[in-house]
DNA sequence: AATCAAGTTACCTAAGAAGTTACGAATGAA
DNA sequence: TTCATTCGTAACTTCTTAGGTAACTTGATT
């Protein structure tokens, strides 16, 4: 199955954005990443509902960061998002009839729900700085 | 994104299949699950691969396990799907030029690497046994 | 031989992220 | 005012992959 990529996008794009205090147009930001200004605009509006960024249009218009780097976690950014599904594989059926079948969506709905919990305290515990500080050290691989 | 439920509905037809010692036909298994034998054959052929179960063709044919449930674990089923994909977000771009992108591609790939291993050591620890043990105690969520 | 069932190929369907086109609305410069 | 710029949206297409379906082959039993 073909992966959401719109918080790694994302990330990106905030990241470059705090670089600089004039604002960033769409456009230019799609060239950053490879992709269009409409698709930018789609994946940036939950940011500029949550007031994590700030859009201005007209001339000399564009994106800005409406809160610092310190002041937003992977987590602001993935819920900006909707809370996209995290996993690739689900229950076949969630209300299932069949005993066997319950008790599969038991341990494996368990399972997920742990992993979901573990993954999303990460990602509230990761700041944007944090990873410009990462940036500014040249790590790629931590 | 719609989930691969293959994991889960293996799981599912597993237990079934160790509730009797006859041989379960794709059909009747199809039937359990709601689907057709043409996807039955083609989500149980990894483990036939795997030696977990064996399959008889002809009068009286059908699926059979080839091991008792205590000595197969989730892990095993997962692998026996090709290990496929087990989060719905990725990176963008996986071998960036941009520094910013490598930082962000860093972070975001070693949490989803934690994940998946902590995820995986999970599946590693629970047997087929186990979840049968949840069936007879009528749990559908431990 | 006839029947049953797995094995396999080929093609279709569904769902959602991503790409594209088109247009409207707001802002600032000439 | 007029016009270029830029965001905001809607509508449509494209791409990918699990899942569904049909048709056929292979092998075993009666």
């Amino acid at each position: 199955m073909r992966q959401d990529t719109r918080l790694s996008r994302l990330l990106h794009v905030l990241l470059h954005m705090a670089e600089t205090d004039a604002p960033l147009t769409s456009e230019r930001i799609a060239a950053m990443l490879g992709s269009n200004p409409v698709v930018v605009r789609r994946i940036m509006a939950g940011l500029r509902e949550g007031g994590f960024v700030a859009a201005e249009r007209g001339h000399g218009g564009g994106w800005r960061l409406a809160r610092p780097l310190e002041a937003m976690t992977l987590l602001d950014v993935y819920r900006s998002l909707d809370e996209p599904e995290l996993f690739a594989f689900g229950l076949s059926n969630p209300a299932p009839d069949c005993l066997v079948e319950r008790a599969v969506n038991g341990v494996l709905g368990a399972e997920v729900a742990a992993a979901r919990e573990s993954l999303l305290a990460r990602f509230a515990d990761i700041r944007l700085s944090d990873v410009r500080q990462d940036v500014a050290l040249g790590r790629d691989r931590p």
